[in-house]
DNA sequence: CTTACAGTACTGACCAGTCAGTACTGTAAG
DNA sequence: CTTACAGTACTGACTGGTCAGTACTGTAAG
C-alpha cells in the first residue's frame, strides 16, 4: 500500500538510477518499465509521478550525463592556460569521466543513438554540443597560433568521432587501457593538427 | 486473387529495398512491417516466406551494405600499389560509396546502433571488421616503413570514429561537401600517423 | 499434383500509460 | 487541540491499442 514519503525526493533518484543500470544494459526498448520498478523497488505510479513518460525519463538521463561530461571537460581546460596543452587535459578529463562511469557512457554512445526518428534530433544536439566545444578551442588555438589553420568543423567531428569509437571499444571491453589510449589518442590528435612537442 | 508476378525472385528485393528505405528513415522499431507491405505492394506472408523475422530482414540489410562498403574499399586499395597512398583511395572510394547510398549509410551508420541486446554484438562485429581492415593495411605501411610504428590498433579504431561520425555528419546534413571532407579529413589521418606528402 | 510462392485474415502477447484510491504532512479556523 | 480541508507523494491493478507473427487459402508453372 501507499509508503510514506520520508524519502522526498530520494524516489526520483531510486528511479533514475535503476533507469540507468537497465537502459544502459538492454538498451531503450529492451528495457521494460516494470523492470525498473523492480530495480528500484518503488511503484510503476511513481515513475509517471516524476517523469512524463519513458522516453523522457531516459533522455534525462541522457542529459544529465552529457552536462556532467561537459563540465568535467571546461574545468580541465579553464584550468590550464596554454593554448593547445588543454587538449591534453580535456582528453584526460573526459577519459577519467568516461571511465569513472561506465554504464552512463555506454548509455551516452551506443544506446542513445539509433532509437528512432524522436531521438535523430537528441543525438545531433548531443554531437554537436561536444564538436562545437572542440570547436571553440581549435578556433582558439588557431588563432592564437598554436596550431596551422585548418577546417576546424571537420576536424572538430573528426577528433570527437575518434575519442568516441576509441571509448566505446575501451567501455565495451576494458581494453585498450586508459593511458594506452592517452599514450597513442593524445599524440595522433596533435599530431593531426600538425602540432608537435 | 493471388497473381503469379512473372518477378519470381525479384520479391525478395522488392521487399530489401522497400525494407531499406522505410528502416532508413523511421529506424528499426518505428517501422511496422505493414509498412514495408504497402511499400514493396507485396504480402505479409510474402515478408515471411522470404526472411524469417524482422530481426533478420533487418540484419540482411545492415550485412548487404557493410559487405558492399568493404569491398568498395578493398578494391580501390588493391588497384594502387604504395603503401600510405591506398589510404587516399581508400577513404575516396568509401566516400564515393557512401555518398551513392545515403539510405543505406543511415541505416548502417545509425539506426543499427543502440538496438538492444541483440544488435550488441552485431554493432561490434561490423565496427571491429572496418577497423580491422583499416589496421591491417596501417601494419602494412609500418612495416614497410611508410609510417613510423605506433598502435596500430588505437589508431584504427580512432580514423574509424573519425571517418564514421564526418560521414555521419554529411549524411543527415548534407554538409560539409564531399571535397571539403576529402580535403580536411585525407590529410588529418594522413598528419595523425605522421606521413607527409 | 506438387512445389513454390503470394495473398488475406486473424490472433494474442505485450507493455506503456491510466486512474481511483491510500498515506502522510501541513496549516488554520473554531 | 481538534477537526477539516488541501496538497503532495505514492501505489498497483487494469486497459486498450499495437503489431509481429501464424494459419490458411489461392494459383500458376513445371
Amino acid at each position: 500500500m501507499a509508503q510514506r514519503s520520508h524519502d522526498p525526493r530520494s524516489t526520483r533518484e531510486r528511479i533514475l538510477d535503476a533507469a540507468l543500470n537497465i537502459f544502459s544494459a538492454k538498451g531503450f526498448h529492451d528495457t521494460k518499465l516494470d523492470e525498473i520498478v523492480a530495480e528500484a523497488s518503488i511503484s510503476k505510479g511513481s515513475i509517471y509521478f516524476h517523469f512524463p513518460n519513458k522516453e523522457k525519463l531516459f533522455i534525462a538521463l541522457v542529459d544529465q550525463f552529457a552536462d556532467l561530461i561537459e563540465r568535467r571537460a571546461r574545468e580541465a581546460i579553464d584550468r590550464e592556460a596554454a593554448g593547445i596543452l588543454r587538449v591534453r587535459v580535456a582528453l584526460e578529463a573526459v577519459l577519467e569521466t568516461f571511465g569513472k562511469y561506465r554504464r552512463p557512457a555506454k548509455l551516452l554512445l551506443v544506446q542513445a543513438v539509433g532509437l528512432g526518428t524522436v531521438y535523430e534530433r537528441k543525438r545531433m544536439e548531443v554531437t554537436d554540443r561536444f564538436a562545437l566545444l572542440i570547436q571553440t578551442y581549435l578556433d582558439e588555438a588557431v588563432a592564437d597560433g598554436s596550431i596551422a589553420p585548418v577546417n576546424t568543423h571537420i576536424v572538430s567531428h573528426a577528433w570527437m568521432g575518434a575519442i568516441y569509437s576509441v571509448v566505446i571499444q575501451w567501455v565495451y571491453t576494458g581494453e585498450p587501457s586508459k593511458d594506452e589510449i592517452m599514450q597513442a589518442l593524445l599524440p595522433l590528435l596533435l599530431k593531426s593538427v600538425d602540432y608537435q612537442d
